[in-house]
RNA sequence: GGCGCCAUAGCCAAGCGGUAAGGCAGAGGUCUGCAAAACCUUUAUCCCCAGUUCAAUUCUGGGUGGCGCCUCCA
């Protein structure tokens, strides 16, 4: 597989530190609020990552974190008169309600900031005992300028940041560079604070993500992932605090998603425009914001807009109508005496393979979910075409759909999700359905398409088909 | 000012030194009592100008337009 390092901004062919073993680590949201389509597209491109490592036979140990102490936590929390513990525990709850609905399976590991305090407190001392660290009056800093590679990952370096933020920032007093951030923020009043050798406070945001992954993943681990908005400060932080600390490389591949544009700008809760995924499943499913999201390269940005939803929507129904109709046609043998048609067996097979090899292919390179699609696409329409054909076996029709359904879910997407067993329709309306295909028979058009619309009605459509009528619930 | 990214059909979106995947939407057709789904057909001088090359949408340089990071941000 090839992936491409932001660090040294080319594809590079993945090699992991341990053979079949990968220690992935991407940031998580900060818990105040729902999060936003834009947030959500790292988690679903991450998680799409391990899901591809774990079907590549990789044992993966996924990491992300809560940020649920921070300026913001604080605020909000004040703000609706509760604690900052409060508020964390509310939108934690939130936030696996979407996730886990989006199918972005649970982490190995989710620590939350405030759980992790003993770690970040010794990777803090830790630095101050090598020097990379000062004290002032309000908190703890890193002396960014005792860390040669400062700037490695940004392809920053101090003195143009200097120059560039000059008429926008002012420098703290005291910090002995204009990038020091802090590792340790001491108690203000009514702020939440835990005890330290620097007395009350909290932790920087910078030093949880450091702090974890050593923590959690150890000092150095395979893949660091997060947002394209990231990788300045935050990132060029976490390697600077990491690898003063810890003596060894932090990250071997640095993955960064593109943005989600609203009117081709980034959304952002900042300035306002965004949509919660919350707002946007009113109106789309889950899968459909999956599918929406993969439905591009990572690292290109992608435009939101209702109208690209709707696309998104039409082109997953397309999938799941074929795995619905192939398993529909496999399960219910034309009753036409079979005709051995290789030809027509052979297609079908190579197109399997085919999707197969081109989806691995896709995803092998830099995870092009995009083309990976394609690969599934591709195989639907095989599979669509191949039930019109008469004698294709129906073990392989269904096994056609099966290939759909597991490509699908490596990227996460629920091919069959509406798929019901016949046993879940209702005896009303199997009762209804029969009674409407003798009326068809009887060529009592009126009365079919009556019961037709009364099937409607208890929330069942009926598709006449060369097997018979098909029933789905809608 | 520094560091980057992007520009492909009505919309979205891959790709690539040898004249362009796929999806959505549209049009026509097949099937069907109708409907739905499906299948077939159909839609691109790859932003502009130079250069390199036998050959460039694909590489290089220069434009033009859009976006991002440098401040919390996915």
């Amino acid at each position: 597989m090839k992936i491409f390092n932001t660090m040294t901004r080319s594809k590079e062919d993945f090699i992991p530190m341990e053979p079949g073993k990968v220690k992935i680590y991407a940031c998580g949201p900060t818990v105040y609020n729902f999060f936003h389509l834009g947030n959500a597209r790292p988690f679903i491109t991450f998680d799409t990552l391990r899901r591809y490592l774990e079907y590549r036979g990789y044992k993966v140990e996924f990491c992300q974190n809560f940020t649920d102490i921070d300026d913001k936590m604080i605020a909000r929390a004040n703000q609706e008169g509760i604690t900052v513990r409060e508020l964390a525990d509310r939108y934690i709850a939130e936030y696996y309600v979407d996730a886990d609905k989006l199918h972005i399976l649970r982490p190995t590991y989710q620590p939350r900031a405030t759980e992790t305090i003993d770690a970040i407190i010794d990777m803090i001392c830790a630095l101050i005992k090598k020097g990379y660290a000062y004290e002032m009056e309000d908190g703890v800093y890193y002396d960014v300028g005792k860390f040669e590679r400062y700037g490695c990952l940004s392809h920053f370096n101090l003195d143009e940041l200097r120059e560039g933020a000059s008429d926008r920032a002012v420098q703290s007093e005291g910090k002995q560079n204009y990038v020091d951030f802090a590792l340790w923020k001491k108690k203000k009043p009514d702020e939440p604070s835990w005890d330290s050798p620097w007395g009350e406070g909290r932790p920087g945001w910078h030093i949880e993500c450091s702090a974890m992954i050593k923590k959690y993943l150890g000092d150095t681990i395979d893949i660091h992932g997060g947002g394209q908005d990231l990788v300045f400060p935050h990132h060029e932080n976490e390697i600077a605090q990491s690898e003063a600390a810890n003596g060894v490389p932090f990250v071997h591949y640095w993955m960064h998603n593109g943005f989600i544009n609203i009117d081709n700008e980034k959304m952002s809760k900042s300035t306002g425009n965004f949509f919660t995924v919350r707002d946007i499943v009113k109106d789309y499913s889950y899968d459909v914001i999956r599918f929406f999201v993969l439905s591009g390269h990572y690292r290109m940005p992608i435009n939101f807009s209702s109208e690209l939803l709707l696309s998104a929507k039409n082109g997953l129904e397309r999938i799941s109508n074929a795995v619905m109709n192939v398993r529909f046609v496999g399960n219910n043998p034309d009753r036409t005496v079979p005709i051995e048609d290789s030809d027509a067996v052979a297609v079908l097979h190579l197109a399997m393979t085919d999707a197969k090899n081109n989806f691995i292919a896709s995803m092998d390179d830099d995870l092009n979910t995009a083309d990976a699609v394609t690969a599934i696409f591709e195989l639907v329409r095989a599979a669509n075409t191949a039930c019109t054909q008469s004698g294709i076996p129906s073990a392989l029709l269904l096994k056609s759909a099966d290939v759909i359904v597991e490509l699908s879910n490596v990227l996460g997407i629920a091919a069959e999700a509406d798929m019901q067993k016949s046993s879940d329709i209702p005896a009303e309306v199997t009762d209804l359905v029969e009674k409407r295909a003798e009326a068809k028979k009887a060529r009592n058009f009126a009365l079919s398409d009556q019961i037709r619309d009364r099937v409607a009605e208890l929330g069942y459509q009926i598709k006449d088909t060369a097997q018979g009528p098909q029933v789905t619930k809608i």
